[in-house]
DNA sequence: TATAATCCCTACCATACGGATAGGGAATTA
DNA sequence: TAATTCCCTATCCGTATGGTAGGGATTATA
C-alpha cells in the first residue's frame, strides 16, 4: 500500500516549484539537485506534469519550468493523477475494470468491495482537498513552533546546510535503491 | 497505491472461514478451490495467519483450519498486519524508519509527511473498525436488497453455479496474472 | 547565423519484488 | 502402516518500477 517513487518525486518537484512561484523559470537541474532526484527520471516526470497542464515550460537559455497556477489552486490529487496513479487500493474500483469485477461475485472478493471503496473515498477526499498552499502553510506553522514537521519532535537538527552548490562541488544525486 | 494479492487472498480466506465459523476444520483445498487461490500460495498465507493467532489448525485426515475467534472479534487490520502489510503510503511513517526520514529535512520530502500521516490514520481507522462480522452483515444487507455488493447495481447475474465440484470435474484454479 | 543552453522525445536497461511452484517432512487418524 | 492433511523452506519467474542514454527541438544571445 505504497505510493510510488514517481509519485513522491512529482510531489516534491511541484512543491519546490510552488515555493518558487512567481520567480520565473526554474531549471530541471536545480530541482533535481535540490530534491535529490535522478535528473533524467525527473525530466520524464516534469514532462508528464507539463502535458497535464500543471506546469509550463520553455526551452533554451534561461528556460525552465514553472507552476501554471498559483499553489492554492494545485492539489495533491491533480499531481498524482497526472502520473496515472490511482488512489484505489484495488483494481476493480477503477471504472474501466468494474465489469471484470462483476464476474467474481461467486468468490468472496466482492464482499470487501465496499471496504476498499470507503478507503478510496477517504483517501481521495484528503488528496483533493490539499493544495500546495496548504502544504506551505502547514510547514510554516511547524517550523515556527520548532518542530521537524509531522509529529516527530525533538529530532537532532544536525544539518541546516543547503544543497545549493557549496562552491563548485555539488552533492551527488543519490538513487532510491 | 494497491493492496497486494497476498493481502487480498488472506482477507478472502479469513472471510470464507468466518462464514464457516463453528463448523469445525476447513481444509486448505476447499478454501483454495472456492476462492480460486493458488493452493500452495494460499498455504503460505494460512501459515502466517496461523502463526499470528488468527487461525488454528490441525494436520491429518479431517484436519484443516478454523478461525480462532468469532468473526466479530477479527478485524481486517489484524489480518493485514499478520501479512506484514503496512497501511502507510510511505516508508518513513513506519516507526523503524522514522530516524532515516529525519535526515531528509532539507528536501521537501517531509513537507508532505503529515499528509501521508493523515491518510494512514483514516485508512487504519477503517481497517481497524471493520470486523468480519461487519462484512457478513453488510453482504447480507446488500443481497437482500438485490444488489451486487458495493454500489454497482444491475450487473447481469449470469452465473450462480457454485465452485464446489460439479460431479468430478473441478474448475481450474486461475492465476492472478 | 552559429553556438550554447535548455527542454523534449523515445528507446532501452536492470533488478527487486511479488506471485507462484515444488517437494519432502511432521502430525494425525484409522 | 498407509493415507491424509498441514508445515517448512527453497527456488523460479515475469514484470512493473526505477533508472539511463542519447539524439532532436526550441530558444536566447552574440
Amino acid at each position: 500500500m505504497k505510493i510510488s517513487a514517481k509519485g513522491e518525486y512529482a510531489l516534491q518537484a511541484v512543491n519546490y516549484l510552488a515555493h518558487k512561484h512567481g520567480q520565473g523559470y526554474i531549471q530541471l537541474k536545480e530541482i533535481a539537485l535540490h530534491e535529490r532526484i535522478p535528473l533524467k527520471f525527473l525530466e520524464q516526470i516534469l514532462t508528464a506534469l507539463k502535458n497535464s497542464g500543471i506546469l509550463k515550460s520553455r526551452s533554451g537559455p534561461g528556460g525552465g519550468y514553472y507552476l501554471s497556477r498559483p499553489p492554492s489552486e494545485v492539489t495533491v490529487a491533480q499531481v498524482l493523477q497526472s502520473m496515472d496513479l490511482s488512489a484505489s487500493p484495488v483494481d476493480c474500483l477503477n471504472e474501466c475494470n468494474e465489469f471484470e469485477c462483476g464476474k467474481n461475485n461467486e468468490r468472496d472478493l466482492c464482499d470487501l468491495r465496499w471496504l476498499w471503496k470507503d478507503i478510496r473515498e477517504e483517501t481521495v477526499k484528503i488528496l483533493e482537498s490539499t493544495t500546495f498552499q496548504d502544504i506551505r502553510e502547514r510547514k510554516a506553522r511547524a517550523t515556527r513552533s520548532g518542530e521537524t514537521t509531522g509529529s516527530t519532535e525533538g529530532r537532532a537538527e544536525e544539518s541546516s546546510r543547503s544543497d545549493k552548490k557549496v562552491h563548485g562541488t555539488v552533492r551527488p544525486i543519490i538513487n532510491r535503491r
